[in-house]
DNA sequence: TGCCAGGCCGGGT
DNA sequence: ACCCGGCATGGC
């Protein structure tokens, strides 16, 4: 059980509230268990092209590249822009995120040597920077490279999190990414075990109750928190 | 039919 | 420093 680690890490109000949130999500849902069995690269790649987009179209777009056997930092460095647009076709945006899979390549190739075990080498604090200086990823696709591709423990805010967070009044209204990720880190224990399903926990969650356009509910599992 | 999906960038205030 | 349009496919 997590349970377990997370008693060794942090006691304090709002670490406590954290986890109790947590465990009644994960009650609620059960494990989700994201990007299981997938490499690395495969993980890093789905990372950009779901950027505002279904995963199932995702699926599609890494399916062709599979099929083509190009799902490989070298492969796709090579490869056209225009080509490489219309193989990802169907994860949508295939123009700006065919530019964005190329960045990343790019930077792997010319600083790693093309391997991702290296890039992972260089450590969150160290990393993290450099993938926010790749046009085209933002907080939230490098937070996802680092923990669902890297293992390394990040913290991933979406919007459904500041949402959820938001309407059950946890955070004020104009936090920010930073502060939210900064908001669990400070308070849970660096954990990548916990990190990984309290994120998909978060997008389950918004996507059953806290929705965009519905003001709450009350069968949320965070009811009366 | 219109809105939404596991964001981010660039230009205008 | 914020705000907003653009990017685009597929599902309900």
């Amino acid at each position: 059980m997590v349970s377990s680690s997370l008693t060794t890490g942090y006691a304090g109000p709002v670490g406590d509230q954290l986890i109790s949130i947590y465990e009644r999500l994960l009650s609620a849902f059960g494990p989700q268990d994201w990007w299981p069995g997938d490499s690395p690269f495969e993980v890093c790649a789905g990372a950009i092209l779901t950027q505002n987009t279904s995963w199932e179209n995702v699926r599609r777009a890494i399916s062709n590249l599979k099929n083509k056997d190009l799902l490989r930092p070298r492969a796709i460095y090579e490869l056209s822009r225009e080509s490489l647009a219309q193989i990802i076709r169907p994860a949508g945006y295939y123009n700006v995120k065919a530019e964005r899979l190329q960045n990343f390549v790019a930077f792997l190739v010319d600083e790693f040597e093309g391997s991702i075990d290296t890039m992972f080498s260089k450590g969150l604090e160290t990393l993290r920077p450099m993938l926010l200086d790749i046009k085209g990823i933002g907080p939230e696709t490098a937070d996802s490279i680092l923990l669902y591709a890297g293992e390394l423990p990040s913290f991933v805010v979406d919007v459904y999190t500041v949402r959820a967070l938001m309407r059950h009044d946890f955070i004020d209204e104009n936090a920010d990414y930073e502060g939210v990720r900064s908001f669990f880190m400070d308070h849970l224990p660096a954990d990548v075990e916990l990190y990984n399903e309290y994120h998909a926990l978060w997008v389950i969650l918004g996507k059953n109750f806290c929705k965009k356009t519905k003001p709450r509910c009350e069968k949320c599992p965070l009811s009366g928190m």
